[in-house]
DNA sequence: GTTGTTTGTTGACAGTGTCAAATTGGCGGC
DNA sequence: GCCGCCAATTTGACACTGTCAACAAACAAC
């Protein structure tokens, strides 16, 4: 058990233990001398794996993208043959993610600002956003362009993951916050469909 | 207010420090012991007039919800006599208040969250949800209740603020962050609006 | 073996929130 | 007038945080 001094991969049981620790007590519970602490390792130790504490949140949002990309890959929907189907798919797992990691998810929206700026985005980053943009491109019309249609799916999203943390849908339970009445409130997507030509699928 | 003692009305001072800290130097810069000192007082005389830290951030959101509900009161179009028109006047107004105050805004809904459940929601926060809910009704159809078109917009709405305080439509400038396609953007919310119209149902 | 680099440790420092005890200042009761 | 009480405020302490500099151990290259 009593390693030689050397973890072997302490970055990555930084990382981890990060993500437990969020999961467990939140963003007020993601310290670097706790995840030092779970990972078996002296306090100043994440030190020379992150720049700092931001580099550590940092490190743990991409893991969550990654976590979030691999969610939607597996979209159940995501082949459906009607493109508001698969719109509608996409935004149900991307809030089931959310809803499931609330503290994560924060964190990795609250990481994503300064990257986008700085131009840092990664690859995961980038795929998601490649994901959302192919999903709205059935969508665009000469007055609509894909930047808006875009620019209102991410709103809605985040906005409503964004209540659904602040528990109107009920209180956090073992497995995150309650989903909340997410098939009604996607309803504001349909408009989005050129035309309605029978009723909306099931679920 | 009547002076009770020492510094006459500390608490007020306090939070009013509070938002400025918020303003100049984010959430990050918000903290007991710098309000205390900008009020010139001592590091430990806040915790008799808030409970701890979580006591005066409740203050200051309250504070802002107070702000934003004045603003929205003297918003321009909200008389209009097209129902949609007011609606994204409404909104528009929302926005312009939430970029111009990015880290108050935030303190203002993460405290939101806590206090919904507990039910101790004041008399501030209750008439802006009640000028939601008035917006919103005229909106409502059969197969629409109230309570999810007010999700939608303020779905939306949250996800359209957070978007824009990641600095998407461009860097944090002297009065806050950009406004964004906001006109465009709020097009979502066209098809509320029935084309042909439609008996709305009355609650 | 010697050297150098990575990887962790130790100890220190300035902040932070929070608490208990001491202190201050104004008010009501006399 | 004076006294005592009580709320407001200060002081001092504690545990915790991130960060830094100095040091030690394990490994790699030669």
């Amino acid at each position: 058990m009593k390693r030689p001094h050397h973890h072997g991969d302490l970055r990555n049981a930084l990382v981890d233990a990060g993500i437990a620790l969020l999961t467990e007590g939140g963003a007020q519970a993601l310290t670097l001398r706790k995840c030092a602490a779970r990972a078996g390792v002296s306090h100043a130790a994440p030190a020379h794996h992150f720049a700092g504490l931001a580099g550590l949140k940092h490190a743990i949002a991409l893991k969550g993208y990654q976590k979030l990309d691999m969610m939607m890959a597996n979209c159940d929907g995501c082949a459906h043959p009607t493109a508001l189907t698969r719109l509608k798919s996409m935004c149900l797992c991307y809030i089931e993610f959310a809803v499931a990691n609330p503290a994560l998810f924060d964190e990795m929206f609250s990481i994503n600002a300064n990257d986008m700026i700085e131009g840092k985005i990664t690859k995961d980053l980038r795929e998601i956003y490649m994901g959302f943009r192919s999903f709205c491109l059935p969508f665009v019309r000469n007055d609509v362009p894909l930047d808006i249609i875009e620019l209102q799916v991410r709103s809605f999203l985040r906005g409503y993951t964004q209540i659904a943390f602040s528990g109107q849908f009920g209180p956090k339970g073992k497995n995150g916050f309650p989903l909340g009445p997410v098939n009604e409130a996607l309803e504001i997507l349909d408009h989005l469909a050129p035309a309605a030509p029978q009723t909306p699928a099931k679920t």
